[in-house]
DNA sequence: GATGAATGAGGCTTCATTCAT
DNA sequence: TATGAATGAAGCCTCATTCAT
């Protein structure tokens, strides 16, 4: 029994070796350019080794991206989670994300490239599985927003719109700083990033 | 003399005509996933004759995003340009982009994708050069909030943070667009975008 | 136009070509121990080229087998025409069966081995090509069976029976020939097949 | 030394199991498609457990056609020594075979195949085994027609075509049945092959 | 200039066999 | 002795690019 458990572990740490192996790879190169063979090389197993865990190479990309994904949800959600009110909320939102994007380049170097897109994962495709996690996500802010919408926080606009216009204004920061790594830090912008989303950047706006 | 001139507009339409049909499969598959056989046979040349044109895949795919998203730019700039208030700049700013993505749903797809990161063009990589008209744009959004600024329109926040927020907010909406094409148009997202971009979302707000 | 048929002239020489390697790569090694670059090799093209004339390794050998297959029934269904009394048909199908044997012993080896019959040829799997190019030339040994019965010429046995039986006489012989290359030709065991098939083996019979 | 012998006999056993589901995966996949993994599944035996019967896919292979090959001689051996004339045993031969043919269906679709022909066998290639067994078979049989020939039952004819064409007879309707398996058995065309082998088809033959 | 057949490097994947446990 | 994860050689096939016509 003991010995079940314990071969079950030591698989999981291969199978986890060879996704973050792959993962800087492939955030390097992206998925075509990136060969099995190097996969192999960089995480120390034989070529066919890899395919005791994944059933190919798209497989294995498949499943790195969209593992990572639910984790990185999960880890924001549960940053949310001990919130009380929603600025409270709204806060972790964004600075969890971000803390997730500076600890995670290389994935983040991955979703934005997109080539997922293309894939055609067996059988549901990974682009529906990206994208439906994507307004899940987004769901998830909307929710948010109706509740400050309720408490008189936020004023009466479509919650989805403003979902998408605050994850709009994280993304093209994080974009900023994947492509040209600033010396400030990400997290540094968290004020920035509510300030225009809640207040606005017009002067004596309503 | 003037044989040469129509050889010359000849060649140009011919180019133009192959630069069109390879956006459209590039958009559809992916930049690894087209072959030339295939742009050759939909733009009705010989594969031969594609090299006549373009040093190689690499230079035909760069030189489409390449070229596109200059005329993209300058269109947006002109647009902008016969504006005069701060208002009606960023009223055309916003239109204007969101009529190219409209009208241009396939280039978008390609550039969602952002396969260029990888790609190695020869000499200055497409990269460099797509991230550069990124933040050229960026600096072009910057100096019509540094105008507002000057005139009192906005509030004196860091310029360069409110034309990526902008933007972000405009990308958001794009996305989803892209990926979900939705019956509402992009077009008729503009006021929404401004609206929240300007006065915030919060109640109540300063 | 004389260009093209010129061109379609030289494809089909070409493919022959490599069917003719091929067969005889085939037949020392069977299918699945020979390799296309070998094939390339002896046929004196590049991996790549055979592409162009096929499908893929199954497609080249199913083709090989298949259009052989009807040449060789066509052969011997038209020696057979020209003859008039059933005993010169019986002969005239003995021999050139033999005769074709004799001439195309590779490919004769192929069919032996029988691994067609595991392919999975694309549509219509070759095993049933074969199977029904075998059954379809026992019921034209039978035809000439039939009109032997109706002139008197044989007994009245079933038919179908009867094919097989001359069929198997005949395969035995060129199993032995196949297998173990004797001095003697094939050609010179006719008059003792027919004379064991017409009259049998034992004394005194009726 | 009884636990030695138990030893043994279970050693014996396992062979035997393993031998027998190798058996049903080459008749139905063929040599090349099957593998050590299915075969290790399907018996029940880790893969590498195989190996302690067995040196490898070949041996595996080329021992369980081999031994079978003996073990089927042997039967029809058997069944024909206690016949006492010639017709007597004729009919013992033909008629074991048969039933062997019916009981093992399996086991010749792996002998019509004849992949076993390419194979390298180390020492002795399979081929030759295979080949030898078969001769000698012909061999046993003229051995007979020699008997039959002496006691004037026979024609004067080369007792090895005799035993050929007997045997060929055999091998069409066991093609016939194992490519087409018909509702009439194989056993019942024990009289038809016999008749035409004895007596011909043709009529008034002499 | 235009063509498209020919090329062959290189990728993904399979699977017989080994060996540490 | 039994296991089955690890290995890596080798095969099929694709496709960007070239070059003879």
């Amino acid at each position: 029994m003991e010995k079940t458990k314990r071969k079950e572990k030591e698989y999981q740490l291969r199978r986890a070796d060879i996704l973050d192996e792959a993962e800087k790879i492939f955030a390097a190169k992206g998925f075509h350019s990136t060969t099995m063979a190097e996969i192999a090389r960089t995480s120390g197993f034989a070529i066919g080794s890899l395919y005791q865990f994944f059933n190919g190479k798209e497989h294995l990309y498949g499943t790195m991206v969209s593992e990572k994904l639910d984790r990185m949800y999960a880890e924001i959600r549960e940053a949310v989670a001990g919130r009380k009110t929603v600025m409270e909320k709204l806060e972790a939102l964004v600075s969890s994300h971000f803390n997730y994007v500076e600890n995670n380049l290389d994935y983040w170097k991955i979703l934005i490239r997109a080539e997922s897109i293309t894939l055609s994962d067996e059988d549901a495709s990974l682009k529906e599985k990206i994208i439906s996690c994507y307004l899940s996500h987004i769901h998830f802010v909307e929710k948010i927003i109706k509740e400050g919408i309720r408490t008189n926080f936020f004023k009466t606009i479509d919650p989805f719109s403003m979902a998408c216009a605050l994850h709009g204004i994280m993304s093209s920061f994080k974009f900023i700083y994947i492509m040209k790594p600033r010396p400030g830090s990400l997290k540094g912008r968290v004020p920035g990033v509510l300030d225009i989303f809640l207040k606005g950047v017009k002067k004596n706006a309503v």
